[in-house]
DNA sequence: GAGGTTGTTCAATAAATTTTGAACAAACTT
DNA sequence: AAGTTTGTTCAAAATTTATTGAACAACCTC
């Protein structure tokens, strides 16, 4: 990359030349870099992109706040990456943001509770999809009301199993979350 | 497709020309379409290939058992994606083989029962998952009890709430179980 | 055991998803 | 208000994942 064009993108955060070796990772410890390499395998578990793990996980295991520029720098990611993932973690309720004085950067922190992380990700990933599937399923119900073919009564039959798996499904959310908000005890 | 080429993969099935009318769809129904699509979707939330959720779905809203070579001509997929996505449910448990006399190939049938769906996607999806992830973490659990640095005991503390984590995820997926094994009420 | 059927495997291809980075916008500084 | 910093956007590129299909193996049948 010349340095023309690094200059029209990444900023010069003003930290002294020693401080940056060659390219853009520093100074993450080998023990912060299994910790965060945990949590790329936990998102992809999840189906989400390598990059939120991997912002999730610096933060996680970070004991300070830290900008974006900095997450950039750390893992070596490109200002794109970083911007997506933490809006995505600040949707979800993961990363929130900490004002550090005399600086005009905005820095992110990891919520650490098990409760809500998993709110945010019901509420932002899960339910979205249940909603639909059930308007969808509901749609279809009613188009089969009405089939007089052979098949009818049978498309009924699966039809009413897809609403009772539905119902099942969004109880098992509220048990979910009264689960993980309890204070944890045996 | 050369007519040469396709003699060599697709069976030719015996049944009479006109059931054949171009490729490879026939005979889904608008309905089934919409169930299928509805299980496309919903596999896609849980990070599985469209094909399996097109497969399931097929099976789900068919009334009658069906051979692989019907499921490839019905969906219009490739005989190995049936293969493999037929293989991996059934490894799930979700589909069953199903015998029919006076013919040669397997049957597979959808198991539409959700303790079981959900028995099988605990043990075959999540499972390994969290343990393998349960083995990473106490590997990294033993490295940081020797770590002086000042961050040791910051270090200490995040992994120890992940063991937290990790141990309720444990409980809830228990709790899943027996909550989906019962039989239905309110 | 030759020929036919059924189903699997896996390298190549295609499709979908993620990441990058330059351009841009907003907001601050001097 | 010109220049700087901070963060976003989105088209293009890179990467990852899924699908295809020809070769193959196993198993019938005659």
């Amino acid at each position: 990359m010349s340095a023309e064009a690094r200059s029209a993108n990444q900023a010069r955060v003003s930290i002294h030349a020693e401080d940056i070796p060659v390219a853009g990772q520093e100074e993450i410890s080998p023990l912060q870099l299994e910790v965060i390499e945990l949590f790329v395998h936990a998102v992809k578990v999840l189906g989400l992109p390598k990059s939120v793990g991997e912002i999730y996980g610096l933060l996680f295991i970070s004991p300070e706040a830290m900008p974006l520029d900095v997450i950039v720098a750390r893992l070596g990611i490109s200002k794109g990456s970083a911007s997506q993932g933490l809006r995505f973690l600040r949707n979800l309720g993961a990363v929130q943001l900490f004002q550090v004085a005399d600086d005009r950067r905005e820095h992110f922190e990891a919520v650490t509770e098990l409760k809500k992380l998993a709110a945010g990700f019901i509420n932002g990933e899960i339910n979205p999809h249940l909603e639909s599937g059930t308007q969808r399923l509901e749609k279809i119900r009613k188009a089969a009301v009405a089939d007089t073919s052979e098949n009818g009564a049978f498309y009924r039959d699966r039809l009413a199993r897809l609403g009772n798996w539905r119902r099942r499904g969004g109880l098992l959310l509220k048990i979910v979350s009264r689960f993980l908000g309890r204070t944890t005890k045996k």
